[in-house]
Parts: C-alpha cells; sequence; structure tokens
RNA sequence: GCCGGCGUAGCUCAGCUGGUAGAGCAACUGAUUCGUAAUCAGUAGGUCAGCGGUUCAACUCCGCUCGUCGGCUCCA
C-alpha cells in the first residue's frame, strides 16, 4: 500500500496510508480534531468519517463548527427518528426524510395518522436508540441489488426512488437492523445525537402530488448544543408574539369575521387608515413614474371571461352572480377592464408604452385549507398595473419596474428574494415569444447585479415572470411584487397599435404587482414592524396625555395645534394615573405620547416620550410639531 | 380540497376520569385629581363555535358542519 497526499484548507499537506479513512486523517493532524469530527469532504464531496481514501485529494474535516454540519446532524437525526417509527409502528412504510431549513422532517405511509401523543413515545425511543450508540455503516450496492433488498423490507417507496434515480449503483445506510437509502454522509453512530425535538406532524402527499396517497410527515429540529434547541425554540414564541393576527386584534387593526366569512377583511378604523396610507403612497409614485390611474367595475359579464380564458382556465376560482338571467363573473384579476381601455382607440406606437394602474379589488374562490390570516384571503386588492409596449420597449419597461420594486422595499426596508420562472410543460405562445420575454427578464435580473434563484419551467401558462418575496415572522416566504409576461390576452383581445411602417403590430403585455396584495403586504409589515409602525404609517402619530383633569383645557388646545398641522392625532383625559395612559399608549404603539400637566401648563409646551421609552425635555407645540412632521417626511 | 391540532366572557386562560361554569385583564359605576408601562372598590358579562347523537345527566364522550393554527397541494 502507497501512501497519498491531501491537501488541507490552509494549503499544507499531510499524507497517510492508502486505504485509511477520513477520520484516521483527522487523527493525523490531531486528535481533538478527530473527536469533534463529523463527516469529511473530499474534493468539494461531503463523505463519511470512515470513507476510505484513495488517492491524492483536498480534504476538509467537517465538525460541528462547519456551516455544512447542522445538516448532517440533522439528517442523521431523521433517520434515528425513522428508526424509531420503524420500531414503534413497524406498519410504517419510509418515504423521504430531508434537512430543511430549520430542522428535518420524514414522511412515513402509515394506517394511522401521528399524533402529538406519539411524539412523546417516538422521542423516548429515539434517546434509547441513541444510548445504545448504533454505528451509521454506509454501503455501496448495486440498483438491482437494492431493489431486492427495499423489496424484501417491505418499502415500495424506495424501491420507486431507485427505479427513478436509474443509477448503477445506490448507497444505503444500516443502523442496527434499519436500512435507507440515502446519498449521505451521516455521524458515525447514533450517540453523537443528542439534542432533538420533534416540531410538528402534517400530511404531506407522496412526490408533492395531491393525486398521489396522502403520507404523514413529522418535523424535528436538532442541534449540536442544548442551548441552541432552547434559543431557537424561544426565538419561535417571540416570532409569534409578531404574528400579524395577533397584533390585528391588539392593535385593532382589522379582523376577520366568522359572520361574514372566511377569507373577508374588516378593516377597522387604524387599519383602514394603515391601508389609506400604503394606497396614498402608491398613488403618487405609479404618477411619477408614468403610470395613469384607472378604475374598472367589480364584474363584468360572463362572455368577457370566457373571451380572456379565464372561464376554461379559472372557472374553479371564481365567484359567479346571475342578475335579469345575465351571468356576470366578480373579477378574480384586474386586467380585463385594462384591455377595453386600451382597445377603445386606435393606438400608434408613439404612444407606447401605456401603463394602466388600479388598486383594483378582486375576489377569488381559494379552497378553505390555504386561508392564513391576511396572508391569503379571498378578498384582496392588487396595486396593479398592465403595461402595454412595443417589443423593442420590453426591456427598459421591465427595468422600470425591478427598479420601482427595490426603490419601495427599501422604504419599508425589506430584504427580499427575486425569482425567475420559466416556460411551464403546459404553456401557450410560440418558443420565440418566450425565448424573447425570459431573456428580457432575465437581462433585466442581471442588471441588477442581485442575486436570483431560477425556477425551472415554473412560470404562468402565459408567459414567464419574475416573482419577489418577503419573509414572514415565521421565515416563511410570501410573493407579493411579481412582474409576468403575457402572450395570451393581447391576441384574445386583438390589441394592436400602428408602427412606423404604418401597419398593425401586436403589442407586448406586461402584467405587474409592486406590493402585491395590499392585504398580504399589511400582513408581512405589520409582522415586519412588530406592529410599531414608523411614524408616516403609524394609524395615530402622537396622543396628548394629561396628568390629571385640571390640564384638559389646556391639552386641547394642544390637541387642535397638532391636527391643524396635519398630524394625526388623539387626547386622552380619562380619570387615570398617567402611568396608566402611558402604558395604554405604549402598548398601542404610538410614535409619540405628549405628557402635559403643571409644568407644561404654566410653560405653555409638552414634555414628548418617545415610543423608545426616550423622554424629550419639555419643548414648545411648533417644536414637536416640528419633531414629527421631520419624521413624517423622512419616512420615518 | 387533504392530514393533524385547537375552538370556554371582548382578551389570556382554569374547569380531574360526564353531575348543567370560574380567574385575571378589559368594559360599566363610584371614589381618588394623581407626573412617564397597570389607584381602589363595586357591577355586569357565557345556549362552553353550531347542529345532531349516546346518557337519568354532556363544556366534558361520539358524529357532522363552521372557524382557526401547523403543514401538503394551489397561489397575490
Amino acid at each position: 500500500m502507497g501512501e497519498v497526499n491531501l491537501t488541507l484548507k490552509d494549503g499544507s499537506t499531510i499524507s497517510i496510508e492508502q486505504g485509511k479513512t477520513v477520520y484516521d486523517a483527522a487523527y493525523s493532524i490531531g486528535a481533538g480534531l478527530a473527536k469533534a469530527a463529523l463527516a469529511g469532504s473530499i474534493d468539494g464531496n461531503m463523505v463519511d468519517l470512515n470513507h476510505k481514501i484513495s488517492e491524492d485529494a483536498n480534504i476538509t474535516i467537517i465538525t460541528d463548527r462547519s456551516d455544512e454540519a447542522l445538516d448532517i446532524l440533522r439528517h442523521s437525526t431523521a433517520h434515528l427518528m425513522a428508526q424509531a417509527v420503524k420500531e414503534l409502528y413497524p406498519d410504517a412504510k419510509l418515504a423521504i426524510g430531508p434537512t430543511i431549513e430549520n430542522g428535518f422532517y420524514y414522511d412515513f405511509d402509515i394506517r394511522k395518522p401521528f399524533s402529538p401523543e406519539d411524539f412523546d413515545k417516538i422521542e423516548k425511543k429515539m434517546k434509547q436508540l441513541m444510548k445504545e450508540d448504533i454505528p451509521l455503516v454506509r454501503e455501496d450496492i448495486s440498483s438491482d441489488e437494492a431493489i431486492r433488498l427495499f423489496k424484501e423490507l417491505g418499502e415500495p417507496y424506495k424501491v420507486e426512488l431507485i427505479t427513478d434515480l436509474g443509477e448503477d449503483t445506490v448507497s444505503i445506510y444500516r443502523q442496527g437492523g434499519f436500512v435507507d437509502l440515502c446519498r449521505g454522509p451521516h455521524i458515525s453512530s447514533t450517540g453523537r445525537l443528542k439534542v432533538f425535538k420533534l416540531i410538528s406532524n402534517a400530511g404531506a402527499y407522496w412526490r408533492g402530488d395531491e393525486k398521489n396517497k396522502m403520507l404523514q410527515r413529522i418535523y424535528g429540529t436538532a442541534f449540536f448544543k442544548k442551548k441552541e434547541l432552547g434559543d431557537y425554540l424561544y426565538k419561535l414564541e417571540e416570532a409569534k408574539k409578531r404574528y400579524h393576527r395577533k397584533l390585528g386584534r391588539e392593535l385593532d387593526l382589522f379582523s376577520i369575521s366568522d359572520e361574514a366569512g372566511a377569507g373577508l377583511v374588516i378593516y377597522h378604523p387604524k387599519g383602514a387608515m394603515l391601508r389609506h396610507l400604503i394606497e396614498d403612497f402608491e398613488k403618487k409614485e405609479h404618477l411619477k413614474r408614468g403610470y395613469d390611474l384607472v378604475v374598472g367595475p367589480q364584474l363584468l359579464k360572463v362572455d368577457m371571461w370566457k373571451q380572456s380564458g379565464h372561464f376554461d382556465n379559472y372557472r374553479e376560482n371564481m365567484y359567479f352572480t346571475e342578475i335579469d338571467e345575465q351571468l356576470y363573473g366578480i373579477k378574480p384579476m384586474n386586467c380585463l377592464a385594462h384591455m377595453l381601455i386600451y382597445k377603445s382607440k386606435i393606438r400608434s406606437y408613439r404612444d407606447l408604452p401605456k401603463r394602466y394602474f388600479e388598486l383594483g379589488t378582486v375576489h377569488r374562490h381559494e379552497r378553505t385549507g390555504v386561508l392564513h390570516g391576511l396572508m391569503r384571503v379571498r378578498g384582496f386588492t392588487q396595486d396593479d398595473a398592465h403595461i402595454l409596449c412595443t417589443p423593442e420597449q420590453l426591456l427598459d419597461e421591465i427595468n422600470g419596474v425591478i427598479d420601482f420594486v427595490g426603490y419601495v422595499m427599501d422604504i419599508f426596508g425589506f430584504e427580499y428574494e427575486m425569482e425567475l420562472s420559466t416556460r411551464p410543460e403546459k404553456s401557450i405562445g410560440s418558443d420565440e415569444d418566450w425565448e424573447r420575454a425570459t431573456a428580457a427578464l432575465k437581462q433585466a435580473l442581471d442588471d441588477t447585479g442581485k442575486n436570483y434563484d431560477i425556477n425551472e419551467a415554473d412560470g404562468a401558462f402565459y408567459g414567464p415572470k419574475i416573482d419577489i418575496k418577503l419573509k414572514d415572522c415565521l421565515d416563511r416566504k410570501w410573493q407579493c411584487a411579481t412582474i409576468q409576461c403575457d402572450f395570451t390576452l393581447p391576441d384574445r383581445f386583438d390589441l394592436t397599435y400602428v408602427a412606423s411602417d404604418g401597419e398593425k403590430h401586436r403589442p407586448v403585455m406586461l402584467h405587474r404587482v409592486i406590493l402585491g396584495s395590499i392585504e398580504r403586504f399589511i400582513g408581512v409589515l405589520t409582522e415586519h414592524y412588530a406592529g410599531a409602525f414608523p411614524t408616516w404609517l403609524a394609524p395615530v402619530q402622537a396622543i396628548v396625555l394629561t396628568v390629571s383633569e385640571k390640564y384638559d383645557s389646556y391639552a386641547n388646545q394642544v390637541y387642535n395645534m397638532l391636527l391643524d398641522a396635519g398630524i394625526r392625532v388623539e387626547i386622552d383625559t380619562r380619570n387615570e394615573k398617567l402611568g396608566y395612559k402611558i402604558r395604554e399608549a405604549q402598548m398601542m404603539k404610538m410614535p409619540y405620547m405628549l405628557v402635559i400637566g403643571e409644568k407644561e401648563q404654566t410653560g405653555g409646551g409638552v414634555s414628548p416620550r418617545k415610543r423608545n421609552g426616550e423622554h424629550l425635555n419639555l419643548m414648545s407645540v411648533d417644536e414637536t410639531i416640528e419633531i414629527i412632521m421631520h419624521d413624517i417626511k423622512n419616512r420615518r
């Protein structure tokens, strides 16, 4: 046996006997490292500790401090859980068990769904298996052999996976009597899995297809240290305090009432004010960018929905109503009226682009299980626009929208992710159209210099799109802005413009929203600010608080001065102690509390207290107004 | 739509294995006139989500419906 040379991350090299393992390599660097080692990486490929090294390579030892370590730990914990489940419920069939952002899950086909009481049993079993310190052993075997093995074990899902992989060989991992198909790598034995917790269970379709059988999924998480798990669970608890429905009730912004119907939002005065402020902001920003404000009707005759294709493709999601023996569809999208506006005149290339903007309220019949607070509702208002332009103008228009999104998200302080979705299997339009539009979207994304993901085959059936997603308090992503190319509508409605050649041409259409749905945006925004809206957006910007009734008259003067200055102000002259009033205003997350007592009355001013607890000294009312106006002007 | 959890006063929650409801806060009334996150006392408030079933008896058990939460699928 010869020696092999291994190059470490820092560029130094070591040599070990050929056929020795990654663990041996780690040991030769240091006993401490060997002890901490979880796995290794050979020329960029992740491998187990007992992987035998056969030739010269670059090697990295993965310890719990490596970025990949948590993934390995969680993946192994998923196996541990699966082993526990199989021992407790031998009938359960294994499906898949990957790691996800904050943990892992494993899907099982099992007659009786899991309930939270089962979690204790499973966790207990996992702890027991952990104590047994069972080694996880990798084996590379031929696919045929693997299929035979899993057939014997009665694991049809694994057989299906291996068959679909179509590889000559696959790797399996054994831990005691438990066997799983897995790419690896894994930690070397179950004894190293100490900190884990099962979080929730849920149904999940096999391979994500609702035509397939529903499997039972258990979500869990794992960490290296108990404290990390504790921190994670604490973070989840804290996040729940920012949940927009809770804040919506506490701040009296909105409600969703059983009586009115699921998924229908009722805005209370403060929520309606917030919405008004956002809409007002949007109208101004759109006008600045050459959009025209338009308004379409709430329902249109069914013939129009047939012409647009909605009746064929979107009927399940639409509400209909019959009046005078005429069927009408309540709009689920705003595009139709915009088509009619375009068609109301002959358009020249000189008129283009046309940008029609509408704060359009739409209704969609969403399936009951998908409704979710303000994030997913049945009636919502989009900041919708349809841009009709020549093919040559397309790129500029897309760039304009992306800039617009960036500008707006910056004002609200959002980080966002962008995704490009390309042509799906079921789609219409010519290859050239798709290519040109996809290229334009991609070009525009590249021009931003920002990262973006590509979702292959995830575009709309009528065109490719860019989606922009924001995160909620639990880091779940919600699509807000979207920019979609549409090849069907200009065609179906026979939209044309006269080009310089005097001939009629088909315009290109862009469908886009910036905030998406105002409802969803308010939901995300509420969680983003934890309800403490910046002064320019706060439904109530300041509240005048009196120390006692003796100062009511002066306090009312101050209140009127702020009102005259255009500040959204309230006054609290109730017969309560100052501390009580402060507490209440604080819980309502009001940006400015203006205290008025003896000192202020004689001095002719106010003592402002800011939401963050900061006291400002006695100052004149004018000065206070100036400070608040400064916040508003700077959108703080 | 599917899988699982939950649904008790406006809010947060008690209510053991069935014997027909309780607290704190909020609300209302009264007293207190009070300086930066809760003054004290009293009063009122619930067809226990709805409907049906089992039972002498159901908030407690069963079924269905509605709503909601966590997921899956779908989507702004």
